[in-house]
DNA sequence: CCCATGTCCTGCCAGC
DNA sequence: TGCTGGCAGGACATGG
């Protein structure tokens, strides 16, 4: 579910809540969402580390910690992770509290059980949690119309399947793409190698437009996501396509589309996107 | 290389 | 009212 600007948010607003506190206790509730390492070493491990900082690669969330060990999270569909004191209530769905010493709590919270995390010396547990393979941040400046063209170069999928491949550019999913797509005028089904150079920098720049827009609005709440401090964010009251199925376009007033793209629900508007 | 499909889970909603 | 099928923000494996 949560996404670049998901993710990035749950950054920024658990970041100055953790830092510097040291991990005291660890109550795992469900072991199968630590793939790394055994249930019993990561309650272990963990206990007497310092949040050193927080930082978002991707969709994942990675928490330096001392001794050089990196706690990284991915959130799946529905992860939550939320600052809480002690008295607050627990939600359903709780599989792993972290207690600091102060007493304060970060809880991880997902319906779906989709979300998962690793903990391990730092470069180790990057590649085992496959950051190591993930393709360009969007938001860096790295990231230019020209280096978008190379990974489109030659690759004869669908611009919508493309860009939810974490491989090519890492933090856009359905909700992203969807808009990204509509923002730069262009069809979901589009070839990524057909894309001439004008399409190219727009999409460039929309990508890029929809994921800071989306920063900017603190994510998007549709169902389950909030950020690291329990609140939804705002962005789903800006969205221009998705979910929108059946209502006006915003630009033309063509009804907007929905179709089925890699098993992935895609919405655009079929008058505006060519 | 690409594609479609199935899988992991639970909850919600529309339709019957 | 209750049941059922489809769908949901992700990612991976599999078989063609």
């Amino acid at each position: 579910m949560p996404e670049l600007p998901e993710v990035e948010t749950i950054k920024r607003t658990l970041e100055p809540k953790v830092l510097e506190l040291t991990v005291e206790r660890v109550e795992i509730r469900r072991p199968d969402i630590i793939c790394w390492p055994s249930a019993g070493e990561f309650a272990g491990l963990l206990p007497g580390r310092k949040v050193l900082s927080l930082q978002r690669r991707g969709k994942y969330l990675v928490w330096r910690l001392s001794g050089n060990y990196a706690l990284i999270w991915h959130l799946g569909m529905t992860g939550r992770l939320v600052f809480s004191l002690p008295e607050a209530p627990q939600e359903l769905h709780t599989h792993l509290i972290l207690t600091f010493s102060g007493g304060q709590e970060v809880r991880f919270v997902d319906v779906r059980r989709f979300g998962r995390c690793y903990l391990g010396q730092s470069e180790k547990i990057w590649e085992l949690a496959g950051l190591d393979k993930l393709g360009i941040e969007p938001l860096s400046e790295e990231f230019t119309p020209q280096k978008l063209k190379e990974i489109l170069q030659g690759r004869r999928r669908s611009l919508k399947q493309l860009l939810l491949d974490q491989r090519y550019v890492s933090g856009l999913g359905n909700i992203y793409s969807d808009e990204a797509l509509f923002e730069a005028g262009i069809h979901p089904l589009r070839q990524a190698s057909e894309l001439i150079d004008e399409d190219i920098v727009r999409l460039h720049s929309a990508i890029r437009k929809v994921v800071e827009s989306g920063i900017v609005h603190g994510g998007t709440s549709i169902r389950d996501y909030v950020n690291g401090e329990g609140q939804q964010g705002n962005h789903q009251d800006y969205l221009m396509v998705y979910g929108r199925a059946g209502q006006p376009c915003v630009r033309c007033g063509t009804p907007v589309q929905r179709l089925k793209i890699g098993g992935r629900s895609s919405y655009f508007c079929p008058q505006c996107q060519v």
